[in-house]
DNA sequence: GTCTATAACCCGATAGAC
DNA sequence: GTCTATCGGGTTATAGAC
């Protein structure tokens, strides 16, 4: 059976996700309307109803799947090694994997204030389980003798925090590239926890 | 002369900006109406208007006092000494200055995209300025063979991304005293740039 | 100096035509 | 599936009374 003709479900779908993520990264979640979307979409504002229940609902979306992606890829890239190994993995993914989606990470941690609450209490316990990955690596190398951190949940705080700052100021047009830089950031960390 | 009665234009000026202060960092810029900072205030909307010509006004003497307060502070509580020495003032000054001002620094790098492009300029100055205090501590080290830092001004980002983080999780009731928390965070930036 | 009222406009979300 | 039109309400900023 032929599609009906104007029926782009599928790829209008993903488009409006496309479209909020690059708008709310750009212009912040409360300053984006529903026009603006329907807008950089090539569509009407009540379209997008199609695809979303609400405007909150496709923040939401957009923080879980990222998160949810996020927690994959980490396990996917997570190394059997010592833990300097592992932490040097966690520092490269975590500064690949997100100068490859600035408007991701950008959203994640600037729009949490946005999410109502039971949105918000839902997400949180994604972001936490991410932390605690790097907690645990922190821990096995205190045990191991190779870190000395005398508070691996706040030294994990730091070291996100540290690995985020990158994508506010890193261009790929800049005076750096991205394997120098990661190279870079790693060695801070590494030498930042050593014993 | 008896002033008039019902003027109170020195005590609601600073009390506007401080309502803007407060709902700008808890809500957001664009969440938050003149309305609702009126109603913080206790005057009615139109009453703002003596106090600032618009709302982006508001938010750009916010960002610039701060910025201009930090600058200030800085030089004040800058030491003659070592690079190591000097880096420790930075970070515990930079730590202990945020965490008594958490709604300025989270407006100063949160809210930057809200303000109109000449707006952003001026503030980027400022902040630049602030940056190169560190990166020059850096090269200093780099120089006296205190530290071993491969590029200054990635590390000074790095640096600033590393110390801004305490803000967004620090909490006086929590687990941790500021004390030992910008103990911690010193000893890790300590590490990570050691020669 | 502050108020009320209002101009001019934008918002999220929905209804119904096609 | 997408459109136009619209509801009910919010927005910034201003005008004029007191």
């Amino acid at each position: 059976m032929a599609r009906k003709s104007g029926s782009h479900a599928d790829i209008t779908g993903p488009k409006v996700r496309e479209a909020a993520l690059k708008l709310f990264a750009r212009d912040g979640y409360a300053a984006v309307s529903m026009r603006k979307i329907a807008a950089e979409v090539g569509v009407q504002a009540g379209a997008l109803y199609l695809y979303t229940p609400d405007k909150q609902s496709l923040l939401y979306d957009l923080m879980k799947v990222h998160m949810e992606e996020l927690l994959a890829a980490w396990a996917e890239a997570d190394v059997n090694g010592t833990p300097p190994e592992r932490l040097e993995a966690f520092a490269r993914f975590h500064i690949h994997y997100h100068l490859d989606r600035p408007d991701n990470i950008f959203i994640a941690y600037m729009e949490l204030r946005n999410l109502e609450p039971e949105n918000f209490a839902e997400i949180e316990v994604l972001r936490r389980r991410y932390e605690q990955g790097l907690i645990d690596i922190l821990e096995a190398g205190n045990a191991s003798g190779d870190f000395a951190v005398p508070d691996p949940k706040l030294a994990a705080m730091a070291a996100i925090s540290m690995l985020n700052g990158v994508t506010t100021w890193f261009r790929d047009e800049g005076r750096l590239s991205r394997e120098t830089v990661e190279t870079i950031y790693w060695d801070m960390l590494r030498k930042s926890v050593a014993a």
